[in-house]
Order: structure tokens, then C-alpha cells, then sequence
DNA sequence: GTACGCAGGGAG
DNA sequence: TCCCTGCGTACT
């Protein structure tokens, strides 16, 4: 039996007499002093537990099995979906049980299903003496031949509170019935037909069916410039897996910011797919969760975390925008989404399709390898051009200073201010980019040089002068901003040091102050529905120049925009990051792609210190290949992924000596093998998080090098105090 | 993950 | 002496 817990193994249960399992049943236990969910992994003769136990835990004598309580009324999980969760526990080294929480993760979906109560006409005639008022009339015309439905759906149709129908309902001419539904999703219509295709979307279409058709595992990435339209050509293949009467998943890095994207699905579709996201209800996410089990969401549209839910039957996995860092799961179990999605295309022996302008080296090398097949749509559906990239040198066009009291700090350089000039004549629209949120990424003391640091993590504190706040991006915490330095207490004597969106908006309004602007980042879009509005404000052109963070990279529709002014293309350069090269060019593309998507051209000004640089090279010269290749061999020199393996151990404990004396303790006993070295241990860059203090091992292998088998007895052999964490990363991506 | 038991400290 | 809190552990 797997529970849901970080245990070593699977817990031996006995099934009582008359009660129906099978590997795969989702059963109640209890354990200890409560009953938990948990999943039949093995039926076992009595006799036979010991030699088919994973060496996870110990074998118990029969007499100390406590009985199963009963099974949950959903379907088993698949055999797929079990050596899936098998094969996740083994890859990350995370306890299997932790991997089969991410699966039962709408635990109210396990238990029977409630009633819900409909509302519907009485069969008897009106009685005379009820008074019908015209919100009864209205009610009862609602309901006239309509089956029982939901009482604020009813409502909603007769525009009138759910009051008056109760009232009807207590005059005895409506009735309320109890009725036990499971959530459906309506089929999709693979039938309809979508917008026109170019001849090579129809190509690509025909290719990606017949992977459809082969009914056999395979990965295709489909390889589109920005604006090529590769989310219809995809459409194409979920319509032949849905014909063939399987399920289809799609993954998404931004589910909450797909608004765009759902409506393509509907325009082709007819109708909306089920969605799987962190911020569902707990509501929506039982009912998501059962109709996928019951075969009832054809189509689910979902997050890394969709991954998991329990299919019975898919039939296809499409992962969109493949190369994005959001499929990587830093927390809990750590796992890359678009990875782990070709594994559960392989074990269900099915086609997977990965999505991209920019893929990633790792892809792009599967592709050389012969290992994926390549799709390409060389070109901008509909006749667009591609934008015209151009490097502005910021050591030689200095952003001029503002005449303004504040000292007028400028970030904008003179060519750049050009441009958009130009751009806002012309009645058209600017977008600025700049990854960075807040007002300004650092406050320090002019009298003694002080700077804001988080009290709990190795990070200054960002001024949010918009919510008149300093906070911390990588903890939350968040104060006032103080009028003294708290350092010497000089008065008035903080000062904001470098950009932030926010401050980029005040430079904007003093050089352009008849333009209306709009901000676009993660804390003025607080949900989808404010994301929502203000793509649409930026599509009806109620806004002339939007300025936003890495959020407006993301597949939005501005026929308007014509300019595209970056105003720090250097900033993710930083970091030590091995993919800081990769990321940055595949961001920066994606940002340009914005640029002059419908028939007025469009282009693009880099902001850059460094114009020599590879990326801003390819950037400029549109050369990709060139840079993709360099970069590869880069890579490949230094044996780093995808030419070698990297996993990452990080200790943390609140207590910096113990974590210290731990990781030496960790470096002793490093395992020395050929074709692995092992770094550190290194105070991690942020050395402080959250109030605990990191470090952390790089583990380096060559390609084919079994890297969990070598890491497993390294960390299983220390017993870390309770208070230190150890974590375990395959396939690190983040480097702090 | 969580319930429980134990150890330590403060109040009565 | 009792009770509350914090941590460490076992749970099949």
C-alpha cells in the first residue's frame, strides 16, 4: 500500500474477506490514530511479502497488519499511472508516497460524491391563489421545459435572487431533487473547423496526425517563429487524438495567463477545456479531478502539476513553450514537467509533442540524436514580418538625466527615446520590457552607505513605491519603507539605486506625458481576470505604451505594438546560472516576437552594455543557429546538460555551524568514482533564505553515468538533525 | 504529513 | 505538582 506520506516504501495492509482490490484501488487505511487515503501497489500471498518488499521499509508479522477500512469510489489508477509514479520517485530520489501526494491532490475527490440539489417544475397547475409577480413569471417561463438545474443558475437566467425561486418552491409549484452528478466537460468537436491554415501549418498538421495514427510513443518538436501559429497546428493533432476517443493533455508554463489561448481553443473547439491549475478551488479541483478519473474531460489544459492527474486513458501530451523554466518544480519534488511529460508519453506508448520558438539545447540535442522529430514553420502566419532587431550601446548613447527634483536617474537612452517618439506619433504602440519588478531592485543610506537587506534571506529589499513597501522577492517578507536609515538614522537619506518597472513608468510619464501607460507585472495582474483586462485595454489601444516585466513575453496578440524597447537586455546575463546565456536569448526573442505581429512591421531596440556579446549577436542578426551552436559547444566542453548530468544537494538549517559541520561531514564521505566529481560544499549564493542558512554540492557526471545510484547511499548514510533539511535536485536549473 | 509522548520550564 | 510548549519519532 503507497500512502501519500515521505516514507521509505510501501506499508503491508491486510484486505479483509469480501472486499474487492486490486493494484491500483484507492482505499482508506487507517495509520496510527487516523485513516488516510492510500493506493493498492502490490496484492501479496501472506507468505510472500518479504522477497517482493522494495527494501523500503521492514517486514511486519502478519498479526501486526491492521485491515484495510475500505475502498474510495473512484477508479483505480492505471498500471501507466503507477509505474509513472514509480518511475518519478525513483528518478528525483523523492519518497514515492511524496510523488503519489502530487496525485491525490484534491483529497475531497476520493470520497463519495455529494448531492447536489437541482430545482424544477412541480408537475401540478398553478394554484390560483399564488401571486405572480413578474420576477415569479420570469422564474417560471426560466424553468418552463428546461430539465432540474442548479438554483443560482436559475436564478442568474431570470435575473432575480435565489430567493423568489424558494419562494416558488415553498408555494409548492417548483420542486427540489437531490441527484448525485459527476462533473463533465463537453466533448470538444474535432470536427469543427478552425481558422484557415498556411500550407506549412497544414504540412506540420498532417505530420503531428500521423503520429497520431502511428498509436506508438513518440516526441515531436514543433519549431515555429513567434506569430507562425503553432498553437492551431497542434490543435489539429489533439482533434485526431480526440477522435480516436482518448484524452489529450496540454501543458502550459502560465495557466493563469492563458486567457488568449483559451479562446483559440474555443474558436476551434466549440467548447472550453477542463483547466488544472494551482489556483482552482477546492471545489473545482474535485470536480476536475473525478472527470478526468471518469473519462469525463476529453481535453485538460493544465500546469506542470496536470501531469499527475489520474487519465485513464491518454492518448496524446502536448507541452507548449517547452523551453520555459516554469515546467521545473524547484519546491517539494523537485522535476522538470516537459521531462517527466515525454517519460509518461513513453510508458503509455504514446505521441508527445513539444511546442517552441526557442526550444531548448536539451531538445534541440534529442532532435540531433534522432531521438525527436522536428517540425518547422519558418514563417510568420498570415504574412507578418519579423520584427527588425537593432543594439542600442548604452557606453556610448548614456540614457540622458531628467530635469526633474529627484535627480532625474534615466534609463532610457536617446535613441531609444527616438523611437518611441516616433512610434507614439504614428499612433501606434510601445511596449518597454524590463525584468524587474518594484521601483528599485536596492535602497542604501547616502550618509553611511547602508543598504536594505531582508532580515531572513541574503537579498536586498525591493521598494514597491506603488504599494509603498520594501519586500523581499525571494521570502515575501515586507515592511514600510523607513524615513531614516535604520543603520545611523540619518534622516531622509535613502536613496533608490537601479530600475524597476515602476520607476521606468515615472521617466515615461515626464518624457511622454500625453501617452497613456500601463504596467504589466505579476503585482498589478493579480489574477487572470486582471490579466485579462488589461491585454484586452492593450488590444482596444486604450494604452499607448505598456511596460512590463517577463509577464508580457508570454503568447499575447498586440497588432498595434510596433516597438519593442528593451531596456536591459544584460540582466539575466548575470548570475552563474549555466542556462544564463540559453534563458536570456529565448526571453529577449520572445519579448521581440511582440513586436509588429499583424501587417505594420515592427521593431525592436535592445538596450545593451555589451553588444559583442553571443546572444545579443544572434539577437541582432537574427543568427540562432550560430549561437545555438556555439553554445552547445560551450556546453559540451564542459561536460555540462545536455552533454553531461547535473544534480544539486542543498542542506539548510536554521543553525549556520550545524549546517556547516553536516556538509563536511557530506564532503568526507563524497562518493569518488570515475566519470563523477563532486563541488562544494559552498555557502549556496543566497546563502540566508528564509531564515535558513544553505549549502550546497554540485554533483557533476558524464552523460550515460547512473547518477541517482551513486547519489542514494551517499545521502541515505547521514541521519540529519530534525531541524536540517537535505534536498536533492536531478536536473538543477536554479543555481541559488 | 500528523498525532503522540517525552523533557523541560514556569506557575500555583 | 501540574500543565503547557517544543521537538523527535513512529506510523504497516
Amino acid at each position: 500500500m503507497l500512502l501519500p506520506l515521505p516514507l521509505a516504501g510501501a506499508y503491508d495492509y491486510l484486505v479483509p474477506e469480501g472486499l474487492e482490490v486490486e493494484p491500483g484501488s484507492v482505499v482508506t487505511v487507517p495509520l496510527g490514530q487516523r485513516e488516510l487515503f492510500g493506493v493498492v501497489w502490490d496484492l501479496l500471498p501472506d507468505d510472500g511479502r518479504a522477497a517482493s518488499d522494495g527494501g523500503g521499509g521492514k517486514v511486519l508479522p502478519l498479526e501486526r497488519l491492521r485491515p484495510v477500512i475500505g475502498t474510495c469510489p473512484v477508479p483505480p489508477l492505471t498500471a501507466v499511472a503507477r509505474r509513472f509514479l514509480a518511475w518519478v520517485s525513483d528518478y528525483t530520489l523523492a519518497a514515492p508516497g511524496a510523488v503519489l501526494r502530487m496525485a491525490l491532490s484534491s483529497p475531497s475527490a476520493l470520497e463519495p460524491p455529494r448531492p447536489v440539489t437541482l430545482y424544477r417544475r412541480a408537475e401540478r397547475p398553478l394554484p390560483s391563489e399564488l401571486r405572480l409577480t413578474p420576477a415569479r413569471r420570469r422564474v417560471l417561463e426560466e424553468m418552463a421545459e428546461s430539465p432540474a438545474r442548479p438554483l443560482a443558475e436559475i436564478a442568474a437566467a431570470a435575473a432575480v435572487g435565489t430567493s423568489v425561486v424558494k419562494g416558488l418552491e415553498k408555494a409548492g409549484v417548483v420542486e427540489a431533487v437531490s441527484v448525485l452528478r459527476e462533473a463533465r466537460f463537453a466533448a470538444p468537436d474535432p470536427e469543427r473547423s478552425g481558422p484557415a491554415l498556411s500550407d506549412s501549418q497544414s504540412a506540420a498538421a498532417a505530420a503531428l496526425r500521423q503520429t497520431i495514427a502511428a498509436d506508438a510513443f513518440s516526441v515531436t518538436l514543433l519549431d515555429g517563429v513567434t506569430g507562425s501559429g503553432k498553437t492551431e497546428v497542434y490543435f489539429e493533432a489533439l482533434a485526431a487524438a480526440l477522435a480516436t476517443g482518448r484524452q489529450a493533455l496540454v501543458l502550459l508554463p502560465e495557466i493563469a495567463l492563458s486567457a488568449q489561448w483559451l479562446e483559440r481553443f474555443e474558436a476551434r473547439f466549440g467548447v472550453a477545456p477542463a483547466l488544472w491549475h494551482s489556483d482552482l478551488t477546492s471545489a473545482q479541483r474535485r470536480a476536475t479531478w473525478r472527470a478526468v478519473a471518469y473519462g469525463n474531460a476529453p481535453v485538460v489544459v493544465g500546469a506542470r502539476s496536470a501531469l499527475f492527474l489520474p487519465f485513464p486513458d491518454l492518448g496524446l501530451i502536448v507541452v507548449d513553450e517547452e523551453h520555459e523554466s516554469a515546467f521545473k518544480q524547484e519546491d517539494g519534488v523537485p522535476y522538470h514537467a516537459r521531462d517527466m511529460a515525454v517519460v509518461r508519453a513513453q510508458l503509455g506508448g504514446i505521441p508527445a509533442i513539444l511546442a517552441s520558438a526557442t526550444p531548448s539545447l536539451e531538445t534541440l540535442n534529442n532532435v540531433k540524436a534522432g531521438r525527436y522529430a522536428e517540425l518547422s514553420l519558418p514563417e510568420r502566419h498570415g504574412g507578418a514580418r519579423l520584427p527588425e532587431i537593432s543594439l542600442v550601446d548604452l557606453r556610448s548613447d548614456k540614457p540622458p538625466r531628467l530635469e526633474t527634483p529627484g535627480g532625474g536617474q534615466a534609463w532610457l537612452s536617446t535613441a531609444l527615446r527616438a523611437a518611441i517618439a516616433e512610434t507614439l506619433d504614428a499612433g501606434e504602440q510601445v511596449l518597454l520590457f524590463l525584468n524587474r519588478r518594484g521601483y528599485a531592485p536596492l535602497t542604501l543610506c547616502r550618509a553611511c552607505g547602508h543598504r536594505l537587506q531582508c532580515p531572513n534571506c541574503t537579498a536586498w529589499l525591493v521598494e514597491h513605491r506603488l504599494a509603498g513597501r520594501l519586500q523581499c522577492h525571494h521570502c515575501g517578507f515586507s515592511g514600510r519603507l523607513p524615513r531614516n536609515c535604520p543603520e545611523c538614522g540619518s534622516e531622509g537619506s535613502l536613496v533608490a539605486c537601479g530600475p524597476g518597472v515602476e520607476r521606468l513608468a515615472e521617466e515615461t510619464r515626464v518624457l511622454f506625458p500625453e501617452a497613456r501607460s500601463g504596467l504589466m507585472t505579476s503585482d498589478t495582474l493579480t489574477g487572470p481576470d486582471a490579466a485579462a483586462d488589461m491585454v484586452r485595454a492593450v488590444q482596444q489601444h486604450e494604452i499607448d505604451l505598456l511596460i512590463g516585466t517577463q509577464i508580457v513575453a508570454k503568447g499575447h496578440h498586440f497588432p498595434q505594438l510596433t516597438l519593442v524597447g528593451v531596456v536591459d537586455a544584460d540582466l539575466g546575463l548575470f548570475g552563474g546560472d549555466l542556462r544564463a546565456a540559453e534563458r536570456t536569448y529565448q526571453l529577449l526573442h520572445q519579448v521581440a516576437g511582440r513586436a509588429g505581429r499583424a501587417e505594420r512591421p515592427g521593431r525592436v531596440l535592445l538596450q545593451t552594455s555589451e553588444p559583442e556579446h553571443p546572444v545579443m549577436q544572434a539577437l541582432a542578426g537574427g543568427g540562432r543557429d550560430a549561437f545555438l551552436a556555439a553554445e552547445s559547444e560551450a556546453r559540451r566542453e564542459a561536460g555540462l546538460p545536455p552533454f553531461g548530468r547535473l544534480a544539486a544537494v542543498i542542506l539548510s538549517s536554521p543553525d549556520p555551524g550545524q549546517v556547516d559541520a553536516v556538509a563536511a561531514a557530506l564532503a568526507r564521505s563524497a562518493p569518488r568514482q570515475p566519470g563523477l566529481t563532486v563541488l562544494g560544499p559552498a555557502p549556496a549564493p543566497l546563502a540566508v533564505l528564509r531564515g535558513r542558512h544553505r549549502r550546497r554540492f554540485l554533483v557533476k557526471a558524464s552523460r550515460g553515468f547512473r547518477l541517482q545510484a551513486a547519489l542514494l547511499p551517499w545521502i541515505q548514510a547521514i541521519k540529519p538533525p530534525s531541524n536540517l533539511r537535505l534536498q536533492v535536485d536531478i536536473d538543477p536549473y536554479s543555481f541559488l
